[in-house]
DNA sequence: ATTTATGGTAGCAAAAATGCGTCCAAATAA
DNA sequence: TTATTTGGACGCATTTTTGCTACCATAAAT
């Protein structure tokens, strides 16, 4: 158990409850950490994008430091002005059609 | 203004402020749509989905009938056990790096 | 040294989503 | 017909996000 890998790989086979929030958790960071990215390559600050957005400075800062996990609503505004686009495709394993 | 693609050009050329709110609802309602199709797809009932996601069947049912606009969190609950997958592409139009 | 921009945090009220239970109409199966 | 299932709606309390304002430490520019 060294690496973080490792310690989801134990934790998804230990205790499947906790492995779905891991998974959760992940996927925000990863989806809000490409939103930072993308901010950052088009030389916007926080407020810059605030503005852009309609929304407070805070709000933007909340969510980039995670202090809050976005609404729907507010996540497509922001990827909005970033020229992001949020797509919902089949994820390769898991879930079957039931019969 | 025959078409429902019509009235919304329109708004876009006339008032781009209405039409990003027009351009958000979109967003949403296609995430939703397919998270909606893919349940059907998997001979799913709302409360089955819910149930697997541990979530009441009221939030789903709210969700899918636009009566709330999901948390970030909540959408990704169902959309892994839909096996659909959240991703943040970067979109063919607007935004340009700023200098 | 002084101003300015930036990311982050804090408190607070308002708005919204959530969780929980219940109920209902329509469709479906028995 | 009688059950059962399904999607949807409602109220209510709780939780969370949001909007707003203000503040701070740091870094950068002047």
């Amino acid at each position: 158990m060294a690496t973080w890998t490792d310690y989801k790989n134990h934790v998804r086979a230990e205790n499947p409850e906790i492995a779905k929030d891991i998974d959760e958790a992940e996927a925000i960071s990863q989806i809000v950490g490409t939103m930072i990215e993308r901010r950052h390559d088009l030389n916007l600050s926080q407020r810059d994008l605030a503005a852009l957005c309609g929304l407070p400075h805070s709000s933007v800062a909340r969510i980039e430091s995670g202090k809050s996990i976005p609404n729907l609503s507010t996540l497509l505004k922001i990827f909005r002005e970033l020229g992001l686009c949020l797509v919902a495709e089949i994820g390769h394993e898991k879930a079957q059609p039931r019969i």
